[in-house]
DNA sequence: TTGTTCGTACGAAATTTTTCCTACCTTTAG
DNA sequence: CTAAAGGTAGGAAAAATTTCGTACGAACAA
């Protein structure tokens, strides 16, 4: 059964690169997550993303299926459950744990664009309607 | 002049807790923040918070007024700058820029409060009628 | 004056995070 | 069979971040 709860332990900088890939394909290999980071982040030897990968293991970040030689990594939690945790503290060490202020500076940066804007909108109309 | 322009280099983590005791309190000495870090956060050495807002000032993140003996500690960019650029960077890397997205985990979250939900909504109303 | 308190400067140690080298095993092409 | 390609494991180096000890000067109370 899948792991619900939120990591005990708060991603690095890099494991949360490694998670971002393997929530946009699901679960892969080290090649496969390797090759990812080289093409859209930066170059990276193969054997240190095989480490960083292993380390997550062991910090229960990932659990992986060894059952073939390439092994395969996994999320050890739901994307969304690991994001709503990030996103709980960035609010609450930015904003004090105020929504509605993060919401406001969202809305008064000049790069949230139109599209943006209207899109947020609606969200807010259906919650309305509820 | 005042500098507006975001910081070129991203504040660490305890660099953002100094950052916020100064965006709190005002310009402050050493001494006062370091106090401040002890009584919210956790016990820290004296010298310690010194040499992180040393580094600082080196990294350009903070300046300071060094006219009097106990020199006095200022932000370099303006909170708001300095939040819009962190805020922008958390949307990228969490939700490929979609500023929606965002809100719609946020409005998913159980632990956003109902008080919560009326400041968004009454934000939102506010925006419409523009 | 003198010693205690409080300040800065700075080097270095400790810790955390990231990177890579080496060894060795398995698979596969020839 | 053998060599080459590609996989894992693990130690150690490198880099980044954080912490603190020591030195030393200024202010101030006795």
């Amino acid at each position: 059964m899948k792991q619900e709860n939120p990591p005990n332990i708060e991603p690095t900088k890099s494991e949360l690169e490694i998670l971002q890939v393997l929530w946009e394909h699901g679960p892969s290999t080290v090649r496969f997550v390797n090759d990812c980071l080289n093409e859209q982040k930066r170059a990276v030897q193969y054997t240190s993303t095989l480490k960083l990968m292993q380390i997550m293991v062991d910090k229960k970040l990932l659990t992986r299926d060894e059952s073939q030689m390439k092994h395969i990594y996994i999320p050890a939690a739901e994307e969304q459950v690991t994001k709503n945790f990030l996103l709980e503290r960035f609010v609450d060490t930015m904003y004090k744990g105020s929504a509605s202020s993060l919401l406001m500076q969202l809305l008064g940066n000049k790069k949230t664009s139109r599209k943006e804007l209207e899109a947020i909108k609606e969200l807010v109309k259906k919650l309305d309607k509820k």
